[in-house]
DNA sequence: TCCCCTCTTTGCGCAAGCGCAAATAAGTAC
DNA sequence: GTACTTATTTGCGCTTGCGCAAAGAGGGGA
């Protein structure tokens, strides 16, 4: 099953190329799914190709020696993944990438990437721009981590992902779907922590809490928690 | 006071440059010298140019709304920073850059780095590079500062300092210059607590501490403990 | 419908590290 | 040398949030 190569064009870093550009591109790839729970690839693994993400939903995530995790960024569709290991030779992933779903992706070769963008200024121009993004998504939430107390920080984290991939219900709630956990490695914190601040959020009718599923009742309060408003827990 | 171009090519990003290049540059650059505790620029600040620090130390950070600061990284000689505007017209820089000394920067405009990168690949791709490296560092300074515990990411941050900047003795004991409010910046923490750990090193003979100056005695040791070796406090 | 698996909640005790305050040390300027 | 400024140490009490353990809830499959 072949991907229109005219959708790359959804890929941020693909926006101006050329429909031959594209076609390249997708004559140089492989198409690769795989299920929930399994990993396109993993930290320390030789970044032979870089992927964007066709189909389904993915996580970034990092661990340290002892196997605790953290997320960097979860990928949604028509996103490009894996690609720090384009600019340098040999160079491995730094971090792992997980389906968080059934998912496919494009698998295209780094080096393949790395030619064209010897002639294509564009290439290395906008994914550049993606990068300077990254850098400053991580330096915000460096300092976050660093300085903020933990409320803080989660709802921080539950504004991004309303962002990235809430649903609006007709009353102007906002749905979400993560597990505790999920959350706990997206704010720097554990699962029973984000548990407690919930059900506390829950008791002032900020929010609605089920199984891998929040209702955001009150968006509004929740800016305010996360920029440093007044908790309303105590 | 003019700059040889030529000293130029000591800045990563313009290693592949020709020499016409680096001329070009230094005709679209200004000299800028601030004092210790000076600002180069600050977070929000609209990013007209980057730098390329010439003498001299500085330290990029950024604050929170309540003015707490982290340490995102230390500039030394020939390393170009506020580069994230170069990317994008009219953006603003995302951190604070302050001098650590009396230092000297050439201030160069960003457009006009811009400019040039439509038809240098070599000035996008080396610039790349660079970016990739500052994301795999905020990566592990992030997952390390959510999952490890504060005496580890101090002896990590001190052994970052001391490959950056530290002056070995006569005997292989490494010199450190730097307050304790500085470290406690690089590592997340609080002035009492570095103070609280060193204090706790020299007493095991690991280090020796003294007014904004600590000598590292065993740098074996701290690299055990950085990696997660047995803590000897306790 | 019942079972099982996974996710979630919450009581409880505890460890880590924060931060005030006061004392001390080390430079610096005069 | 003296006064002043800034950095550092450390006692002390306290807050935050961790993490075990056990119970509860929800959902899917057979």
């Amino acid at each position: 099953m072949a991907i229109d190569p005219l959708q790359l064009r959804r890929v941020s870093v693909f926006q101006n190329a050329t429909d031959d550009d594209l076609k390249l591109f997708t004559q140089n790839s492989v198409e690769r799914s795989i299920e929930e729970g399994e990993f396109f690839f993993f930290q320390g693994d030789s970044a032979v190709y870089f992927y964007v993400l066709i189909s389904g939903r993915a996580k970034l995530m990092q661990m340290n020696s002892a196997g605790q995790q953290v997320n960097l960024r979860t990928i949604n569709e028509w996103q490009m993944f894996g690609a720090l290991g384009v600019v340098r030779e040999n160079a491995t992933y730094p971090a792992t990438a997980q389906a968080l779903e059934h998912s496919t992706a494009l698998a295209i070769k780094s080096d393949f990437l790395r030619e064209m963008m010897q002639t294509r200024p564009y290439l290395s121009f906008d994914l550049m721009k993606l990068m300077t993004g990254y850098i400053q998504e991580m330096q915000e939430r460096y300092r976050e981590l660093a300085t903020e107390k933990v409320e803080r920080r989660i709802a921080h984290a539950m504004l991004r992902l309303a962002s990235q991939m809430g649903t609006k219900t007709i009353n102007g709630d906002i749905e979400l779907s993560f597990t505790r956990q999920d959350l706990a490695e997206m704010s720097g914190t554990t699962l029973y922590t984000v548990s407690r601040v919930l059900s506390e959020w829950e008791k002032q009718g900020l929010v609605e809490a089920g199984r891998e599923r929040v209702l955001i009742r009150r968006p509004h309060e929740l800016v305010r928690i996360s920029e440093g408003g007044e908790s309303i827990i105590g």
